[in-house]
DNA sequence: AGGTGCGTTGCAGTATGTGCAACGTCCATT
DNA sequence: AATGGACGTTGCACATACTGCAACGCACCT
């Protein structure tokens, strides 16, 4: 709507890719130097951008301290991080909560396993939508038109064979995850690891997070990590119990 | 620089405080709440905020995103993150790695502690400056000029009885620092809790970042804490020429 | 019904952002 | 050393795109 504004937000994401000069970003933009630079400055002062010894740009430090603050004003996150520490003790693998928000879903936190394979994921990586455990119940509990619009608009990158291969089948299997009302990812993002996740609910019974547990195959198989899906199951409950008890947050006077 | 850009940007430190709609919003920009909304719209185009069932706007999933990817592409938290699982695999205790950019430090990559208690910190949180380890690091490391006009522009809270004080007080601890090429916090944060920090240079002796091991009291005493800052100025000067050797990071093609 | 608070829209005026062209500087090349 | 090119930077005139206003719609409350 602004175009001021939509030019120098799209930076950010150019920048994001690796650093670029002030010529990079002015062609990408289709702007004129002169304007380019005038945005970065305005970004800079704001501590958005960061340029650096080599006069390029790169992305800033305010932009990671503004993030760090969003993720620590969300309620169900604080709530929920007690209980996936808890669960990790029980268990030992990786735990991950996630939240879905515009087309996107992301870790919120995680608890590290206590076995010595780490897994690579990260708080605030976009999780692989199309086949995660987490990502599954939360898109399976998205209104049917807001579903399908976006299974529609979703790409399927095979990373496995058995990743999901296109809109239909995902539709399908989001259909089954909602009816059964838990999720698994066998393998479906990398060949060795695999997740069972459950659904966080609100007090309205709509899905407000997602919990999982991963481990790889060389650690346990599929069948003893299913095992584990009642613990799972019974520690999302809790921390639904607990949220819907809350009132929603608000601010600090 | 620019007007409008800069309004939109200082709608994002205000929403990190906390949810706001748009009349509060438009209030603390000090403009029509037309332009507020008109802003607000674009930064949501961008997925920087998010407009939650109340109505009221938050920070949004991409800007968490983009802070993830702008980490990710620093190569020095990449070349130390191994470094830094060794150390924490020898000592046990939380490891930390930080840098300064204009006038903020932060930490951007951490090691959780094998004991029980865990330290409050986070990947992205701003660090206290005056106080930390690292801090002292980074800041004693700059152009004299920068040094002092920046201890000038800070404040100086008194977190525990042994905080930095003031401006004199905190340049003459960067001196100390500066000369004997480490640094401690010995409870100027959290009473009970003690640091041991070692700089990271490039190439150029210059310091690109610094590292630090944190404990509790309760864990080790100070001094059996200090004994292991052999170990750690191994690791950072094993970091230090690593990063030095390598060529500074390109775009990939 | 009537009233209040909030988000939203269309519009006219002009402040504000834009592209241009020229300049300075640094680096590579001859 | 001298020349050329690439890149960031500046001042300026123009008109685009942003601003604030006022009116509207809507939901909620009394």
């Amino acid at each position: 709507m602004s175009q001021t504004v939509d030019r120098a937000l799209s930076i950010l994401p150019l920048l994001a890719e690796g650093p670029a000069d002030l010529g990079q970003v002015a062609e990408r933009l289709g702007v004129h130097k002169s304007t380019a630079l005038r945005l970065l400055r305005t970004l800079h002062e704001h501590g958005m951008v960061y340029r650096q010894s080599d006069q390029r740009y790169r992305l800033g430090a305010r932009l990671i301290a503004l993030a760090q603050e969003a993720m620590e004003n969300l309620d169900i996150r604080e709530i929920a991080h007690p209980h996936l520490v808890r669960l990790n003790e029980q268990c030992g693998h990786t735990v991950h909560l996630a939240v879905y928000e515009e087309d996107e879903v992301l870790y919120i936190d995680k608890v590290e396993s206590r076995y010595p394979v780490r897994m690579y994921s990260r708080i605030g990586k976009p999780v692989a939508i199309t086949v995660a455990a987490v990502a599954k119940l939360l898109l399976a509990d998205l209104p049917e038109a807001e579903r399908h619009a976006l299974a529609d608009k979703l790409e399927y990158p095979l990373y496995t064979a058995r990743s999901t291969p296109n809109a239909p089948a995902f539709l399908k299997e989001l259909e089954r995850v909602s009816e059964q009302g838990w999720a698994t990812d066998l393998g479906g993002h990398e060949e060795s690891i695999n997740c069972v996740a459950a659904p966080v609910r609100g007090a309205d019974g709509r899905v407000v997070a997602a919990m999982s547990v991963s481990a790889p195959n060389v650690v346990v198989t599929a069948e003893e990590l299913l095992a584990l899906l009642p613990q799972v199951r019974r520690t999302a409950d809790a921390i639904s119990g607990e949220y819907s008890g809350r009132t929603p947050a608000k601010d600090p006077v």
